[in-house]
DNA sequence: AGCACGATGCTCT
DNA sequence: GAGCATCGTGCTT
């Protein structure tokens, strides 16, 4: 049985995991399992829907229009969150992918709660988890973590191995929000979901 | 179970 | 000044 902490291995993925295509990091992230110290207390879970946004052709992706103050991290190395705010109350956790100059990122659209329970539960007043800007409520993500290093726990957000999540448990299907995108970029089957690791309703 | 809508403030043109 | 990578409530089927 494993209690404590082991602070000699990061349990991290490395940033190689995310200097990969962005579709393929997406897919990837299914199963694995975002963490948050928070008052020192891990919150975290398995990540359960991604959505990939990539490049400045991708009219759907905030970097369509250039490098700005605001999408500057995704242009950045990968391995790294680019969280930004939006809606007027709420935060959006992504992951920055891909070679350092090409913009692209994974939106953590859900994830399944594992450690810290309690907490994520009070957190969120017994409501779900299932959505972009419930999971960043829940774990206490905001514009402190924009930039945070996403591969070491110093950071207080990372993200670890979790459970393998094969092929035929991925479901795909078009982005969510994206009604004034123009065609193909607002079709393009880029959102993962999966029904692992005990099957959360799906929304 | 599914729609309609209001909340609320930052970013960029 | 417009437009958001949303959520929760309340109302209708």
């Amino acid at each position: 049985m494993r209690s404590t902490f082991d602070l000699r291995s990061s349990p991290c993925l490395p940033h190689e995991f995310y200097n990969r295509p962005t579709l393929a990091v997406a897919c990837a992230l299914l199963g694995m399992r975002l963490v948050r110290l928070l008052d020192g207390v891990q919150l975290g879970g398995i990540i359960t829907e991604t959505e990939a946004y990539i490049g400045e052709a991708d009219l759907g992706c905030h970097a369509r229009s250039g490098k700005t103050r605001r999408n500057a991290v995704m242009y950045g190395p990968p391995g790294f969150a680019y969280v930004y705010f939006t809606y007027g109350m709420h935060w959006m956790l992504n992951a920055v992918t891909g070679p350092q100059g090409f913009p692209a990122a994974v939106l953590i659209r859900a994830i399944q709660p594992l450690q810290g329970l309690e907490i994520i539960s009070a957190r969120r007043q017994g409501r779900d988890t299932l959505g972009p800007a419930k999971l960043t409520q829940a774990l206490g993500v905001d514009a402190a973590f924009n930039g945070a290093d996403l591969c070491s726990p110093a950071s207080g957000l990372w993200i670890e191995a979790g459970v393998p999540v094969p092929q035929s448990n991925i479901l795909t299907g078009p982005r969510v929000g994206l009604y004034t995108v123009p065609e193909p970029w607002k079709s393009k089957p880029w959102r993962f979901r999966t029904t692992l690791p005990s099957a959360p309703p799906t929304r």
